[in-house]
DNA sequence: AGAACGATCGACT
DNA sequence: GTCGATCGTTCTA
């Protein structure tokens, strides 16, 4: 099988979400597979991370999953109006996980445009729209129609999963790019006193 | 039961 | 750059 096995989300949250990147994730809507790559990722650490929501292993009704087995898909409600993904890293026991701030779209990108901007505009894409894509938890949850209800579905089942590469789908690869992986702090977590600073975000930067 | 807040986004100055 | 939307989740009592 291509996906990857249970496995893969065993190791350390860090390493993952840093490997991660350039991967291949995939959504199957309505039997249409989405299929998009990971541009930027963010690590979560239970035992020693105060910006988790599963910090020192404190648990509620929210966060179950991650106390989980791995490989399988954290999603919650934010703001009132998003959700953000995230997949289940560590042995279970180890509350942890990789949320998933940005993908490129590969295939599927008509569905994923009309979930993510609806059918206004004959389902027209400019410059700013293109530009405000996929690149954010609560943009790429909307374009691959992703809520609480696919909360804990198993990352090694068939509606949601990841692998290698497009090739490992029959799709073709798209040409390899000038890109370096960057780290830095995360996003939106400045009340998470010395844990704000942890170098836990990771992105690919494309060199033009 | 009620209050406070958030791993965000889009509109606007 | 700033700011309001909007409500599920968590905490306090």
């Amino acid at each position: 099988m291509a996906s990857f096995s249970r496995e893969y989300y065993m190791g350390d949250t860090v390493d993952i979400a840093r490997s991660l990147l350039g991967k291949t994730l995939v959504r199957v809507y309505n039997g249409q597979p989405l299929v998009c790559r990971i541009t930027e990722t963010e690590a979560y650490v239970g035992r020693c991370d105060k910006a988790c929501h599963a910090y020192g292993y404190h648990r509620t009704a929210r966060n179950t999953v991650m106390f989980g087995p791995p490989g399988h898909a954290y999603i919650y409600s934010i703001y009132g109006m998003y959700h953000c993904l995230n997949l289940v890293t560590e042995p279970e026991g180890e509350p942890s996980a990789v949320l998933i701030r940005g993908l490129e779209a590969l295939s599927g990108e008509e569905i994923i445009r009309r979930l993510r901007f609806g059918d206004r505009d004959g389902g027209k894409f400019n410059a700013y729209q293109k530009k405000n894509f996929l690149n954010g938890p609560g943009k790429l949850c909307k374009g691959l129609s992703l809520t609480t209800a696919e909360n804990g579905l198993d990352l090694t089942e068939d509606a949601l999963f990841l692998c290698e590469s497009p090739s490992d789908l029959g799709l073709p690869c798209p040409s390899p790019k000038r890109e370096q992986i960057c780290a830095g702090p995360r996003v939106g977590i400045d009340y998470a006193e010395e844990a704000r600073d942890f170098p836990w975000r990771f992105w690919l930067k494309t060199e033009e």
